[in-house]
DNA sequence: CAAGATTACTTGGACTTCCTACTATTTGCC
DNA sequence: GGCAAATAGTAGGAAGTCCAAGTAATCTTG
C-alpha cells in the first residue's frame, strides 16, 4: 500500500517541531538514501537478463575500458571504491560464470589480474545497451535535474578523499 | 591510496570514447549510489556511539514522533519504505537493547506495536543531536547544494511510485 | 643482505537487506 | 454464518558489504 504523502517531506516537519535540527540536510541524506534504494532496484532489474548486478556490471565496465581488458584487483577496488574482500566477491562470482579468468600478473607474484573473457566483453556491451534505454533508472529526473545532482555532488565526493581538489574540470584520469 | 582523479569523471568520458550512450545520466547515477556509501558511512560513525545504525535510529526517530510513541511495525516499514522483514530484524535489535517493546495491538489481534522505552527515547534525541553535528554526512555540500540535490530527487522518487503527485507543496501528512 | 614494514589478496564471520513461504487473524461477500 | 481473500508478522535462506585476521610476496633500510 504506497503512501498517501512524501514520507520525507513528513519527518521534515517532524525534525522542525521537535526542533531536533538541520532538517533540511537531514532531508537531502534521507532523499539520497532513498535514491540510492530505487535506483538500485531499477538497475539491478534491468541487468538481470545478463545475469549481472550493478557491482559486477561496473566491473566488467572497468575491465572493458582498459587497454589489455584485465586490471589487478586493488584497482578494480580503487576505482570502484569498494573494500577488497568484495573485488573478490566480485570476481569470484563472474569468473564462475566466465566472464572473467583470473591470472597472475606477470611480473609481481602477490598481484592477480582479472581478465575479461570473449563472453565478457559481449555481456557488457549488452548490458550498457540495457542501462541506457532505461536512462540508468533515473526515470522521473530531467536531463537537468540529473545534471544538477551530478554537479552538486561533486563536492560531497572530494570533500569525502575520492579525489583532490585540482582546478575544475582539469583533473587529469590515469595516462 | 586514494585516486589522483575522479573515478566517475574517467568513467563518464570512456564511456563516450565507446558510444556506451547515456553518459550523463550513467554518471548521475554512479555519483548518487558513492554518495549513499559516503554518506552511510559517516552517518554510521556518528551514530556508533550510542550504540544505533542509521535504519534503527530512523525507526526511533518515527517512534519518536508519533503520538503514543508506539506504532504497528507495518506502518514503520511503509514509512521507512524497507521489507517487512527488515522492520522485524530492526525491532529485534531495538528491542535487545531495550530501546522498544513489542506490545500486542488493543484490537486488532495480528498487529504487533513497537513502542519507544524512556532509553529509547533518549537515545533517538541524543542521536539526532550527534547527525545534527555533523551535518547529517553531507559536509562539502553548501546548503544551495543540499537543498538543489534534495529537489531534483523528489522528482525521482514520485515518479517511483513513493508518493502521489498532489499539487507541488501541498501534499498533506497524515492527520 | 636480513629483519621489519608494506602491499595484495583471501578466508571466516557479522550484519543488513531482500525474497519466498508460512501461520494467525481479520475482512468481504454469497 | 462460513469460506475465500487480504493483511500482519516471522522464519529460513541467498546475496552483498564490511571488518579482522592470515598468508604470501615485495620493498626498505640499517
Amino acid at each position: 500500500m504506497p503512501l498517501s504523502f512524501d514520507p520525507i517531506a513528513e519527518a521534515r516537519r517532524n525534525w522542525e517541531a521537535h526542533g531536533w535540527g538541520a532538517a533540511d540536510r537531514m532531508s537531502a541524506a534521507t532523499s539520497i538514501t532513498r535514491a540510492h534504494q530505487i535506483l538500485l532496484q531499477r538497475i539491478d532489474a534491468a541487468l538481470e537478463p545478463h545475469g549481472l548486478v550493478f557491482s559486477r556490471f561496473e566491473a566488467l565496465a572497468l575491465l572493458a575500458f582498459s587497454r589489455t581488458g584485465s586490471l589487478p584487483l586493488g584497482k578494480i577496488g580503487d576505482r570502484l571504491q569498494v573494500h577488497p574482500t568484495s573485488v573478490t566477491n566480485t570476481i569470484d562470482r563472474l569468473e564462475a560464470d566466465d566472464l572473467v579468468v583470473r591470472v597472475p600478473h606477470p611480473t609481481d607474484r602477490r598481484t592477480t589480474l582479472a581478465q575479461l573473457t570473449a563472453a565478457g566483453l559481449a555481456a557488457a556491451a549488452a548490458a550498457a545497451a540495457s542501462l541506457a534505454d532505461i536512462g540508468y533508472g533515473l526515470d522521473g529526473m530531467s536531463d537537468l535535474e540529473a545534471s544538477r545532482t551530478d554537479t552538486a555532488l561533486v563536492a560531497l565526493r572530494q570533500a569525502a578523499g575520492d579525489f583532490p581538489a585540482g582546478p575544475a574540470g582539469r583533473t587529469t584520469g590515469p595516462h
